[in-house]
DNA sequence: GCGACAG
DNA sequence: ATCTTGTCGC
């Protein structure tokens, strides 16, 4: 993958100074301006882990000490195998902030999957999309700098509210994330969908859906089609557990 | 001021 | 994200 828009690195300083907390939330309005929400990619049905051409799924961990640097882990996964697999370290710009993770991680995220030499149809990242306050999620922003088509996957919700309860849902089973005050995009516009890619039968132990979003180039629906034709057998979709597992290990 | 918040 | 043992349930 390739860099397409050096003008969206999520860098933490600017020309000279740092970026302020004000101009990462700038970039990020422009960010969601230039993203696509809605399906423009080869083959978007024919999707997942199972066939079809090869998905890539990043991952990250952290080395604390003097100072934090997150490494991230890509995979591109095909059919069931991992067919490459790159990483990156890059100094963690600022704190964990919530609606600025990508001014955290995105630099480590870009460097892992810019040292692919494969080409996915789509990417799955860890992290939301366009469940945002601003719409420019890690997701997003990755796949705007890139001009690539991502999804974004995340373990909790970020804002947005559920259409109707998530509790105890079915495999496959998927609810939309409406927009409401806390974002930029219309309110009840569909701005991503809790995906139930795994349950237990009986009604005791009960398992949290994953919340997805798209990244860019990917609308809402093809967004959770593709998590749930990656999954297989666990909550995350392979090619997001096996970059989990590969970030844990490099850590 | 209060609340709420991916990784 | 990370710190961490056992424990409940299938």
């Amino acid at each position: 993958m390739e860099l397409a828009c050096p003008r969206f690195l999520p860098t933490t300083d600017g020309p000279g100074r740092s970026r302020s907390r004000a101009e990462m939330k700038r970039l990020q309005h422009e960010l969601a301006e230039e993203a696509v929400f809605a399906d423009d990619f080869e083959a978007p049905e024919a999707l997942g882990t199972h066939s079809g051409p090869p998905v890539a799924g990043v991952d990250q961990a952290f080395r604390t000490g003097d100072s934090e640097a997150a490494v991230s882990a890509a995979v591109l996964v095909r059919g069931e195998r991992v067919v490459e697999r790159a990483s990156a370290v890059r100094e963690a710009g600022i704190p964990y902030i919530p609606g600025l993770l990508s001014f955290r991680e995105g630099e480590a995220v870009l460097a892992a999957l810019r040292a692919l030499s494969g080409e996915p149809a789509v990417t799955l990242v860890d992290g939301s999309g366009r469940v945002h306050f601003r719409e420019a999620g890690l997701a997003t922003h990755v796949g705007v700098a890139l001009d690539v088509p991502t999804v974004g996957v995340a373990k909790s919700l970020l804002c947005g509210q559920p259409r109707r309860s998530v509790e105890g849902l079915e495999t496959g089973e998927r609810v939309a994330i409406e927009a409401d005050g806390d974002v930029t995009a219309p309110d009840g516009t569909v701005i991503g969908y809790a995906v139930q890619t795994r349950q237990f039968d009986s009604p005791n132990r009960h398992i949290n859906p994953v919340y997805v979003s798209p990244g860019h180039r990917v609308s809402a629906a093809t967004a959770a089609d593709v998590v749930l034709g990656c999954t297989a057998g666990y909550k995350l979709p392979e090619p997001t557990r096996l970059a989990d597992a590969a970030a844990a290990d490099l850590r």
